[in-house]
DNA sequence: TGAATATATGAGCAAATGTTCATATAAGGA
DNA sequence: TCCTTATATGAACATTTGCTCATATATTCA
């Protein structure tokens, strides 16, 4: 137990993003291979702006790193703890939910 | 990856419980033992009511058990499953929060 | 340089969320 | 039974959130 209540903000905060299906989608669809911005609208099926606003989310929880490359600026998972935490909900799911 | 767009949607309505402050305090207040809503109330320094509610949510995606003794109903982390998220989330602020 | 393509962002709006207030329900004790 | 204590819940309201629309920025190519 933690009895500092910083950090169950600063950790409330950080769940929260992955608490919406448009930014777990688009984790979901970069947990394959890394993606750019006009590919992640099609495999969401959400429009430009809307992605590009929960890309900024999930840049600004350092949950996806990106690099740019010409035109296009490619996303990718931040690192193998944001997938860990996925895998470990996906099994939750399979588990309790079905 | 998951190609299921309702087990994304079932998931991030599982992590959205997580984010919440009042949520997640009475989930860390409820690590060390069980508690009773009075003692919970004290913990995070919250209204009756207001935690009532959100004890609500958190007994409706299964993340508390509950018992009744008395007048009084003792609440606790539903299974270790649940502890092991808080856990690796509370890793995880350590580590790249600070 | 001007047009096309890719991405980001501000404003506005509607929906979702969390709190308070009032009240209901239930159990224990006098 | 009546009063007190413990908990739950509905309604109202303010805040937050996520989308759309319009537009800005940046890069490539003709």
């Amino acid at each position: 137990m933690v009895n500092n209540k910083a950090v169950i903000t600063k950790l409330s905060e950080f769940y929260k993003v992955f608490g919406d299906v448009t930014r777990l989608s688009i984790l979901n669809a970069l947990l394959d291979n890394e993606k750019n911005v006009g590919d992640i609208c099609k495999e969401v099926n959400m429009s430009q702006s809307a992605v590009s606003h929960q890309l900024k989310i999930l840049r600004l929880y350092n949950l996806v790193k990106y690099e740019k490359k010409g035109q296009s600026v490619f996303y990718n998972i931040a690192d193998n703890h944001i997938k860990g935490i996925l895998k470990y909900g996906f099994d939750h799911i399979d588990e309790f939910i079905k």
